[in-house]
DNA sequence: GTACGTCAATACGGTAGCGTATGGAAGAAT
DNA sequence: ATTCTTCCATACGCTACCGTATTGACGTAC
């Protein structure tokens, strides 16, 4: 009777429960994931979560660890297959109008970094964000200390105007507004260090020789761990 | 009785409330401004709470008034005696350092923005940055199109930086280090238009590596520093 | 069928915090 | 001194949530 319903009847995963709680995230902030309220979204009540879960506690470490997982998968999909350093910096910053909920997730976890759990997966992730940014700029040929000042600035920007997006809405344009594909030129103008005349190679290529043909030799080149958000 | 660290045992004032209110902001993030908990952190009860305020929320309206207030003259006492816009610009990006309790403050109430009026709030005070930020680019010669792109990322760049700081304290440099001041001067050899006043599209024939290569601008070399009060 | 593992409903006890009611201490006003 | 106002303590009920215990429905193995 009735085999399918809004939800689905048969049973609940644990990763349900961790989905619907990085959604309660994004909706209502860390404190929003509350046992009971979810139960009720999920159309249960809190005995299902206590079979899966033994505390409201691991079901937030598993929803730390999903969110960690796809904020990585996400990039890798989408900026891994350009290989110009360039690009990729550009590719980056045309997706800086992104998932609104990633972000406000993000926000969420960060502005609840009291808990260390909560702070280190943060950091884990901003880490990895800041090394795929710092990878592009060595790549351009920048030395490692001024791609550190260029990284850091650009990863600045990006998280800044998530901030402005939330803050200030009405600063923002929609992306089918001109004024937002004019604002993603400008960035991208003033995010990346000119060509360098004098220094012919766009792409200077690395100094070790060894894996230059082989494209996904991953000791070489980490530039293919992680980076911002979809 | 139990005075613990009670400094004044004679009375206490609404707003001596806020600004504990805005200390728990700071502290434990919105939901540790409770009544109780902070009665015991002032060395009262709740007795005394419900004399001054009619409810949790309405200390919570008074902390956010008293922070927008404090908020908006500590940029006026701060910059305001400058009246050169490129100095201007340049003392805002000296403070980039500048108290991490305001930012966690900022930020804890940004990501609360559930509450329509902490959102009203919130948009107020960026609102008068971006508007002071706007000014000071108008004021260089830019016209608002341009100013408003540069602001946006001026203002980005200001809000990221606080993220980063927070989220990666180890890539933050301490305000005593080199490399502080040295991407300080970066910022604002960044984030200010090129001298040349006619043009307002992010040209730029400086800066191509960081700012040890060349001289960098002009009237760049002091508000390179500020200190963490908390 | 019976037995067992899976998943969930129900009922219960416990805590933290909000708000109210009431009373009381201390100074000011009369 | 008596009253009034100010400020706070105490005690109480209420709600939301956490976590546990117990029971039951349902499928699958035997």
């Amino acid at each position: 009777m009735a085999p399918s319903t809004a939800p689905d009847r048969t049973s609940l995963t644990a990763d349900a429960w961790a989905a619907a709680a990085l959604d309660a995230i994004s909706h209502r902030g860390l404190e929003g994931v509350a046992v009971e309220p979810l139960a009720r979204e999920l159309g249960v009540t809190k005995g299902s979560f206590y079979w899966h879960f033994s505390s409201r506690e691991a079901l937030l470490q598993r929803a730390l660890a999903l969110w960690e997982q796809q904020e990585t998968d996400d990039v890798l999909r989408q900026v891994a297959h350009e290989t110009d350093p360039r690009r990729r910096i550009e590719s980056l910053i045309g997706r800086i109008n992104a998932s609104k909920r990633a972000s406000r997730i993000y926000q969420a976890l960060s502005s609840a970094a009291h808990d260390p759990v909560i702070a280190a997966c943060v950091r884990r992730v901003s880490e990895r964000r800041m090394r795929f940014l710092l990878d592009c700029y060595r790549a351009l040929g920048l030395s490692d200390h001024d791609a550190r000042l260029w990284a850091r600035m650009t990863y600045s920007v990006y998280l800044g105007t998530l901030q402005i997006r939330r803050d200030l809405p009405d600063e923002w344009p929609a992306a089918d507004e001109p004024a937002f594909a004019d604002y993603v030129q400008f960035l991208m103008g003033a995010l990346i260090p000119p060509e360098s005349a004098d220094d012919g190679a766009p792409e200077r290529d690395n100094h070790n020789g060894g894996p230059g043909a082989e494209e996904p030799a991953p000791t070489a080149n980490r530039a293919a761990r992680a980076a911002p958000d979809s």
